[in-house]
DNA sequence: AATTAATATCGTATATTTACGATATACTAA
DNA sequence: TTAGTATATCGTAAATATACGATATTAATT
């Protein structure tokens, strides 16, 4: 980013916090992960590990990265864990997500 | 990526359009662009740079990771350009999550 | 107490993204 | 034809993400 600062906070939080989901979901492994989470009930650990073709530091760090999103919640349990969605934030992105796709959507006729 | 190959191609296809779309949303000044088009009613050019607190050649190069990701159409027209929201693409991202997203509900009983 | 198992974190290499200024391109206007 | 304007692309530096192996941590088991 050169000399060079991240322009990200002058915008607003709400587009802020639109784009940090979309990071968060922006690599298909962490997808999956959710879709594992959540076809499992939830509260898995190493089965995720085994059900991506990634190292398990890897898959560790791509769990880090739902969970700094927030969407997952759960941690460490003893020796193994317990993870599972948090479908209140991801509704909450699907929400804003979709007002915002509505919008744009309703300026459609005067689109080229 | 290390020695080190990308394995985003072992995803499934949805899940692959679904992160990439997703990617194309992660930064709020694209979210920006965005709604700057949509509003304007879209065909916007370099009203988009004046909107955004970046140089030209850095919108330049956001819009075209809208128009790779195929969220925004239009092209150079003369001296100027033509963009606007390809709302068919959002509204199809819009609809993937939403279904994904209703899944992960469903399992929210068995939840920890 | 020592071993095992599950997970996180560290260190690292490489790839990708972000941002800029400079330049190229291509149309418009003079 | 020349000058001006809008936009894209190039080159580059710095930041961040991706992926791995090695190691640390912590609880359960022996």
């Amino acid at each position: 980013m050169a000399l060079t600062k991240d322009k990200r906070g002058q915008f607003a939080l709400k587009d802020q916090a639109i784009a940090r989901t979309a990071k968060a979901l922006s690599h298909p492994a962490r997808i999956e992960i959710l879709r594992l989470l959540a076809t499992n009930g939830a509260c898995i650990c190493g089965e995720v590990v085994e059900g991506l073709p990634y190292a398990q530091s890897t898959v560790s760090q791509h769990i880090k990265a739902l969970h700094d999103a927030d969407l997952v919640i759960g941690s460490i349990e003893g020796a193994s864990s317990c993870y599972c969605v948090n479908w209140v934030e991801l509704e909450k992105f699907q929400k804003e997500f979709t007002s915002l796709f509505l919008k744009f959507k309703d300026q459609f006729a005067k689109c080229c």
